[in-house]
RNA sequence: GCCGGGGUGGCUGAGAGGCGUAGGCGGCGGGCUGCAGACCCGCAUCACAGGGGUUCGAAUCCCCUCCCCGGCUCCA
């Protein structure tokens, strides 16, 4: 029953124990709001989301924090992203990110993927960061050139103990920016000085500046925290430099280690199998998948992989998707149909005690993989087979009321920890207008079924399925649903 | 150059020494049905890149070879 997460820093699964019992703090890099989120978000954020919701189901009080980077994220050229994107379109730097903020948002919302318990932005923590670069500097960590302020990596043995870099190997591959007041190249910015004229800046004890992008992180978490924290997730292209530098701020701050108990890391999105990069012109905004495909269809796909899996984006993988949860919501139609029409009293019999146990042997096996570092992508497959067994009771003439409630709540229990929909999809676009009209219109092509005028009964079904209502016939009943709204 | 991750049946994709030939899709056959769909059951020369090795036993561990992808630079 304990659970078993994998942590990116021993590079071996662990027993997962909270630093405070029964309680999980837990902070996950969020997105540089200058532009639109993309699918990578979209899988590091809903693997996550699955995460928090599975920890909550076996009973602990999860903290959420998910920071907002709306100042300091640098391009390669140097270049703040907000503010260069601000200057281009000729907007205020914070109406451009209050823009994508809220797109981004809504992008997650329709995903089903709960809101932090926190969302805080870079801007409004400064005052907390010049605090800490501050102390950095008392306890020479770090150090000034001309409104600069660096951290010193050579103060800090364990640097590269997350990611493995080399530091010799550091100075001899990679472009490096090479600062001119650096003392070593390897040296990162806590605060960079700002010129006169530029447009997002504050005051510090170094003059006018911004704040470094790895700080940001460092600071929000602990002050929401605490000095040392149970997860801190994020992609796996965060592990060098950010969360490299995190560490080293963090513990050279605190002179706590560790700072995070366990690093978790999403696989990246592949996009028909190259990697997804602007420069490629092939990222896929999770606005333009959500116009083809359910949200559903979208958290199936990603929950289908292992979260620290590399996951490759292609068109039919969705199609496939989409056809997997027409599965399970059918079985829940169906489910619905059999509450109100065959759920009986009297007493189980031995098929049904049988699917009974299968459910719960299945429900048992998909906690495990759960709790086997989170393995969705073996939960889903478990998940599948508690649909085949709901099918096979709910195929049943008559079903034991108490059985049929059993069934229900596990499946639907476990569509709900994978926030995927647990009712049927009608719901949301009829109404008990819609629903009585279909019933009177099912009712008349019965009738003509039963005086055998198949032309009228499938000339029926034919328009109902024109508009998008499904029927089916069952025996002794007809049952409907809407599958794409018109 | 330095670090990682992979190569599994028609496709997709779990598993990481025996404990389920994962699951889904597609295909074929059967059941149910007026038909259709949905659903259920069964089948597929029962697969693990190639070559060695360890082991009573390997898709899973070790070694070698080939191929693919990613990180090391902004990136979730």
């Amino acid at each position: 029953m304990a659970i078993k997460v994998y942590s990116s820093l021993s590079r071996v699964k662990e027993v997962f124990e909270p630093i405070h019992d029964g309680w999980v703090g837990i902070y996950v890099c969020g997105p540089t709001v200058y532009d639109w989120t993309h699918l990578g978000h979209a899988r590091t954020y809903i693997a996550f989301d699955a995460i928090v919701r599975w920890l909550e189901y076996r009973g602990y009080r999860v903290f959420y924090v998910q920071n907002i980077t709306d100042v300091g994220h640098l391009t390669e050229a140097g270049e703040d992203k907000v503010v260069g994107r601000a200057i281009r379109e000729k907007v205020e730097p914070m109406a451009l990110v209050e823009f994508y903020m809220r797109e981004y948002f809504r992008d997650m919302d329709v995903l089903g993927v709960r809101r932090p318990d926190v969302s805080p932005r870079a801007t409004g923590h400064i005052i907390d960061m010049i605090e800490v670069i501050k102390r950095l500097i008392e306890k020479g960590y770090a150090y000034e050139v001309d409104g600069n302020v660096f951290f010193d990596v050579s103060r800090f043995p364990d640097y590269g103990k997350l990611s493995r870099v080399k530091l010799e190997d550091m100075i001899a591959g990679a472009r490096i920016d090479v600062h001119p007041g650096k003392r070593d190249p390897r040296d990162f910015a806590l605060w960079k000085k700002a010129g006169e004229d530029y447009p997002l800046k504050w005051v510090s004890p170094w003059g006018y500046g911004f704040p470094g992008w790895h700080i940001e992180c460092t600071v929000m978490a602990m002050r929401y925290l605490g000095e040392q924290i149970d997860i801190h997730g994020g992609a796996l292209d965060l592990i060098f430099p950010h969360h490299e530098n995190e560490i080293a701020q963090a513990e050279a701050f605190t002179g706590r280690k560790p700072f995070v108990k366990y690093w978790m890391h999403t696989g990246l999105l592949t996009v028909n199998g190259e990697k997804m990069a602007k420069s490629l012109g092939n990222y896929v905004r999770i606005r333009d998948v959500l116009d083809k495909f359910s949200p559903a269809a979208v958290r199936l796909f990603i929950l289908s992989t292992h979260y620290r899996s590399q996951l490759d984006y292609r068109e039919e993988k969705l199609v496939e998707a989409e056809a997997n949860v027409k599965r399970l919501m059918n079985s829940l139609t169906r489910l619905e149909e059999a509450k109100v029409e065959r759920a009986s009293d009297k007493p189980a019999s031995s098929e049904e005690r049988r699917i009974l146990e299968e459910l719960y042997r299945l429900s048992s096996v998909f906690d495990e993989s759960m709790d086997d570092d989170f393995n969705t992508a073996e939960a889903v497959s478990f998940l599948f087979e508690i649909c085949r067994a709901v099918n096979k009771l709910v195929d049943l003439p008559s079903i034991n009321r108490a059985i049929l409630s059993e069934a229900e709540t596990i499946f639907k229990g476990k569509l709900r920890v994978l926030g995927l929909p647990d009712t049927p999809s009608r719901r949301e676009v009829s109404s008990k207008l819609v629903e009585a009209l279909i019933d009177i219109i099912i009712d008349v092509r019965n009738e003509a079924r039963k005086r055998k005028d198949y032309a009228t009964a499938d000339e029926i079904r034919r328009r109902l399925a024109s508009i998008g209502v499904k029927l089916e016939d069952l025996p002794g009943k007809t049952i409907w649903r809407i599958e794409e709204a018109i």
